[in-house]
DNA sequence: ATAGGGTTAG
């Protein structure tokens, strides 16, 4: 930036001397400012100097015109052009066009004065098309339009976004010549600006063969708000080589620039040029450049600027929210808002809604219903970016039942409400809610934006059906949404969970803008089909290229390790994380080294490990090590991760079941029977098994023992046939996975599994060849994985099992996990 | 009576 040159000190002067508000408006004995002097001169002082004429100005509602009316016609003064115009413009100032009209139209000797005014009250009260017309019409009474019609005009073509009645006026300011003017065009500047016409905007920006500071701040401010941020910036050196000095307005719109390229030395060098130009103390900029370090990543520097502004308007104190809730702080988010309560600060709709999504980041039900408390308060009721933030946090809080209570009385819902919801069923696994919303919310003729795209997705990952996964694939084609990263993230990922890893990598290659996460996704992708090498391949490949792994690639990347049993890339990889990346390891981390230590049979050190951690283990951790345990019935250290486990109080009863199969598998059956017992006391149930297969567009549920799918008769008929086949083949049932109850209880019990109903429905009703695909909500049993095996074998089947950790591709009785889950 | 540009938000 060239402002090394200090600006001189008249522009600081400049800026200090111009009064931010007029007080003389307010002293009703001094003259009114209604012209400059030169009007004036034209006025007899005796009416712009009248009583009624002070009474007018001053007036601040319609009441007070109507009683102010009878004054001006007692004192004669109804036939004063001055006094015409003004009624003409507070009626249209407080909403009563037609009144307006009913002055306007009587009179004989219209001034243009008075059309231009009247022009303005229509373009303000009704539609743009009445304005035009009047406009037309002022051309047939002989009326010549002036440029402030033009500029008023487009900006509340702007206001409205209305391209076609902006384009319109474009036309009829070039027919009235002003099309060299500088204030009509930037008008025109902006006008396509605000309807996301930057393109145009240039264009005429461009062709403007004069143009001042306020024609360079229109443009900077066009790209800046229509997301070109580097462009704006570009623009801002630009102004400067044509001797264009950057005044607090061009600093105030180029600032959010540079907050969405997130470069802090962008940011900076503008925070110094805005020093030395004198207004760093300015308001709307310290609160811009406390906003600008929030977004570049420095929240702590956004909080130096604020401590230090001498004042705050309620957008700095909303703005240093969302700089906490966008950093991660969603605490001190918190205190800023409890803060700003104690000063006595009115909140507005973006303080709620920063507030709201600081209690959903917390996960925090109960302050957000307190938070909601000043929606009703504050009569935001009707603000529908408010209410959209409270279907979020509600959401968020695992309340989706409130949400979608709120969802459905909303009126006037918009993209961001339908996608909030929808979000919010995916992220409470109410995946048929959520493709009921979705499908709804098409009905209604509303189109799914990125953002629905994105909830919806992980919705249909979830069911894994292939056949929905080609569906939404093809939509987002056709909705011409198959540019964006994040959807194409989400389909690589929702592939991968389809248990289609093929197409996957295939839509994977064809990405060229590769975001962190979408490397994240193939390489999670590769590890949960079991497939290591591939994991670690494509990360090797991502090191070598611009993106750099985070905290999630590399949790990805153990948890591969884990599925493959690759312990020492694990190991190495782990190491390098902190070394190579500056990466601290958290607790899920942790428990993915414990499990691929664990897993691998390497007990004693996976014990080691823990005990050797820096941060106190987790569940995740004392989790990992148990279920390693249970793989390789080692009591002795299952007990010791099982105390320390249950110690933590996970409201999960899988774990205690986990111990209890440990106990089993060794015939320990009272200490069995001590584990139920304690899982009693605690309230803890297990989460039901449940095992899902689609049929011709139609998913099937199945839980452990059910009767109730229609089938079901012939389902447990022709399971019978199976194992019977099956032990024929070599399969012998495990009947040390079920507790105290005699055996051939124990056998049916297994054979009424969940995968193993979901497996022989999908043999009945499918053509032989064809392959099934089960998803399971838990993790497969032993036996079942045992059985599935078995039944591949005679079946000839391939049969592919998504269960909760990863995925297993049954085929000519083996299993591509190669029995290492 | 009248005149072009600006900060926070899923």
């Amino acid at each position: 930036m060239r402002s090394s040159s200090v600006p001189p000190i008249a522009i600081v002067k400049a800026h200090n001397q111009t009064p931010l508000k007029s007080s003389s408006i307010t002293i009703p004995s001094s003259p009114l400012p209604f012209h400059t002097l030169s009007e004036r001169a034209h006025i007899p002082s005796h009416v712009y100097k009248h009583p009624a004429a002070v009474l007018l100005e001053l007036c601040t509602s319609m009441k007070e015109l109507h009683q102010i009316i009878p004054l001006v016609i007692k004192n004669g003064l109804y036939n004063e052009h001055l006094f015409q115009t003004k009624l003409v413009s507070l009626f249209s100032k407080y909403g009563s066009i037609n009144e307006a009209a009913r002055v306007f139209e009587p009179i004989d000797d219209k001034l243009d004065a008075l059309y231009h005014t009247m022009l303005k009250g229509y373009a303000k009260n009704s539609s743009l098309e009445t304005a035009l017309a009047f406009l037309c019409r002022m051309r047939y009474d002989d009326v010549k339009p002036v440029v402030y019609n033009f500029t008023y005009l487009l900006k509340v073509c702007g206001d409205n976004a209305d391209l076609k009645r902006g384009k319109e006026i474009h036309g009829q300011l070039i027919t009235n010549s002003f099309a060299a003017n500088v204030f009509a065009m930037t008008g025109v500047v902006n006008m396509y600006a605000k309807c996301r016409q930057i393109d145009d905007a240039y264009k005429m920006f461009d062709r403007m063969p004069e143009r001042d500071l306020v024609s360079w701040n229109t443009i900077i401010a066009g790209f800046s708000q229509n997301g070109f941020a580097k462009k704006a910036l570009e623009l801002v050196l630009r102004m400067q080589d044509e001797g264009q000095r950057p005044d607090s307005i061009t600093l105030v719109t180029v600032l959010p620039a540079a907050a969405d390229v997130g470069l802090l030395m962008v940011g900076k060098s503008i925070h110094g040029y805005a020093i030395r130009a004198g207004f760093a103390k300015l308001v709307n900029i310290s609160t811009a450049l406390a906003d600008m370090y929030s977004k570049c990543g420095s929240v702590e520097t956004a909080r130096l600027i604020f401590d230090g502004m001498d004042q705050k308007t309620v957008v700095s104190w909303n703005s240093m929210m969302d700089g906490y809730v966008q950093n991660g702080e969603p605490e001190k988010a918190i205190a800023v808002f409890e803060k700003m309560l104690e000063e006595g600060i009115d909140p507005t709709g973006v303080t709620i809604m920063e507030a709201l999504h600081a209690c959903a980041d917390l996960g925090d039900l109960e302050r957000g219903k307190f938070v909601h408390k000043f929606v009703d308060q504050l009569n935001l009721g009707s603000d529908i970016s408010v209410m959209n933030s409270l279907i979020s946090m509600y959401s968020k809080c695992k309340r989706v039942d409130i949400a979608s209570d709120i969802f459905n009385n909303l009126n006037g819902r918009t993209h961001v409400s339908w996608n909030a919801m929808i979000l919010g069923y995916a992220q409470n696994g109410r995946v048929s809610e959520a493709l009921n919303c979705f499908s709804e919310m098409k009905s209604l003729g509303m189109k799914p934006d990125s953002f629905t795209m994105v909830s919806v997705i992980p919705a249909l990952a979830e069911l894994s059906v292939t056949r929905h996964a080609k569906w939404i694939h093809g939509l987002i084609i056709r909705s011409c949404l198959d540019k964006n990263i994040f959807v194409t993230t989400a389909l690589v990922d929702m592939y991968s969970k389809c248990g289609a890893i093929h197409m996957a990598r295939k839509l994977f290659d064809m990405i060229s803008d590769r975001h962190v996460i979408t490397w994240n996704a193939m390489i999670d992708g590769y590890g949960t089909h079991g497939l290591g090498r591939a994991a670690l391949d494509l990360f090797d490949k991502m090191k070598k290229g611009a993106v750099e792994p985070n905290d999630i690639t590399y949790l990805s990347v153990i948890s591969a390790c884990s599925h493959s049993g690759l312990v020492d890339e694990g190991l190495r990889h782990f190491k390098s994380m902190k070394q190579d990346y500056g990466l601290e390891p958290s607790m899920d981390h942790y428990g993915a080294m414990v499990d691929l230590l664990g897993r691998a049979g390497r007990i004693k050190e996976a014990w080691d490990f823990i005990e050797n951690m820096p941060i106190s283990p987790g569940i995740t951790v004392y989790g990992a090590m148990l279920g390693a345990c249970k793989i390789h019935k080692n009591i002795e250290v299952g007990e010791k991760a099982a105390k320390k486990l249950f110690e933590l109080n996970p409201d999960e009863g899988g774990y205690h079941v986990l111990l209890a199969n440990i106990y089993a598998s060794t015939s320990k059956w009272s200490k069995v029977a001590e584990v139920r017992k304690t899982m009693e006391k605690k309230g803890l149930k297990k989460t039901p098994g449940c095992s899902v297969v689609e049929l011709r567009n139609e998913v099937h549920s199945f839980y452990s023992g059910s009767t109730t799918h229609p089938q079901s008769k012939r389902i447990y008929a022709f399971l019978e046939e199976l194992v019977y086949e099956i032990k024929a083949a070599g399969y012998v049932p495990d009947t040390n996975l079920i507790l105290d109850v005699e055996d051939d209880v124990q056998e049916q019990l297994l054979n009424s599994h969940s995968e193993k109903l979901a497996i022989a429905f999908g043999l009945l009703n499918t053509s032989p060849g064809t392959t099934i695909h089960v998803r399971k909500n838990l993790r497969v049993c032993g036996d079942c994985h045992n059985a599935t095996k078995y039944i591949s074998l005679v079946t000839g089947r391939e049969i592919i099992v998504r269960d909760m950790q990863r995925f297993h591709h049954f085929k000519n009785g083996i299993c591509s996990c190669g029995d290492y889950w």
